[in-house]
DNA sequence: AATTTTAGACCGACGGTCGGTCTATATTAA
DNA sequence: TTAATATAGACCGACCGTCGGTCTAAAATT
């Protein structure tokens, strides 16, 4: 049987499906053919919205970097809030449970997503690092933070959080888990050159 | 029961084979087939010695890996190196070339090799840690380092250096490589409580 | 003779291709 | 006005080459 929809409506309901199996079965598991059965359509159909599968997974990606990336912008483009908050609450926004996204997120850590995920770091922390180098520099002008290398700093600070904390590289016990934030937080406060415990203490009520 | 010393050869010779061709195609587009070719051995025979591709791809890690931490090791033990030095110079054992493993560690970074690279970044960070763990401690007894959380500082610099440094995620030209490892050591400053530059000004003699 | 090692034909699953069909909307001919 | 025809593009699924991995039998070693 054959049933025609709109370009864009099958399309995304190919992204759809494709995300929800990535997020069950992790991206390498996942069949095209799984795919194909899920959605109700056949090989050739599933080939002529996308060119690979590969080109499936980055679609998704750029979507569910989008979605970090709004929630980002809407934290650090908030006149309400004071440059410490905004770059914690950046920070913060990226943990937070979604409803959607949060099952890829989770899969997204699995160690045998390797793939899926050095793609998902690279996308993320190109796209925010902009963002926190904004709030600390405004947070410099402001003096309320000083720091000598802003752009680097936060590239390293995101790099090692997602890798450390979202992954499944390093499985970490609770305890640990804890152990590695708390050294994250204290490590941005000598980067942003604040008193110690400043962010932390903020932090902690949201985090543990 | 009889020791075979031919079993050892062999199975080097698959491995030595399999870690070039890694280092020239690719974990992913380096075939079966392509080692069993220029080994000049059978399908049969590759999977006597090795129950799968990934096998090979663990075992090689786990080689490269020892090089560096017998390399980390010899630098950590040595009675002459002041805490200082002996930071630095593990540090820098990581990234200095060595003969046979340059390549393989080259590949590495090629994006395409997500599952080799975060099996490596892995691996490294496991076995490294402890060592610079051990130094940090040693220096803060002397008095020379100031530090609440060594063994997470150290942790979050080896997976950020390497992430950001070794990888082809992020494709940094050289003026962003050299501002990226001026942070990174900046930040180790910050992590054992030394004065500012003290590490750089010994460091970008070795770098640059 | 028994055990270890080697060989390579073989397999099923996979990602991807291809020639072609179906249908809804123009376009034209009557 | 309507009926025949042409075009576009969404859709189909049989088919293909490649890959990692299996199996069984022969060869070499002890």
């Amino acid at each position: 049987m054959k049933i025609s929809k709109e370009h864009n409506e099958r399309k995304n309901e190919i992204l759809n499906t494709a995300e929800r199996l990535f997020s069950i079965k992790g991206y390498e598991r996942c069949t095209v053919n799984d795919i194909l059965n899920a959605v109700g359509i056949a090989k050739g159909t599933f080939y002529y919205y996308f060119k690979s599968k590969e080109e499936v997974l980055d679609a998704i990606i750029d979507r569910v970097t989008e979605i970090v990336i709004v929630r980002a912008d809407k934290v650090a483009s908030n006149p309400e809030l004071s440059p410490i908050m905004k770059i914690l609450y950046t920070i913060l926004s990226m943990k937070i449970e979604s409803e959607v996204d949060n099952e890829f997120l989770d899969q997204l850590h699995k160690p045998e997503n390797a793939l899926m995920h050095q793609k998902s770091l690279s996308s993320i922390v190109t796209r925010v690092t902009p963002i926190l180098v904004k709030v600390v520099e405004e947070g410099i002008s402001q003096g309320i933070f000083k720091s000598d290398h802003p752009a680097q700093y936060m590239k390293i600070f995101l790099t090692s959080s997602i890798t450390l904390l979202d992954d499944g590289i390093f499985e970490l016990n609770p305890e640990e888990q804890r152990l590695t934030l708390r050294a994250l937080v204290a490590l941005l406060e000598k980067m942003l050159g604040v008193e110690d415990e400043l962010f932390w203490n903020v932090a902690k009520q949201y985090w543990t």
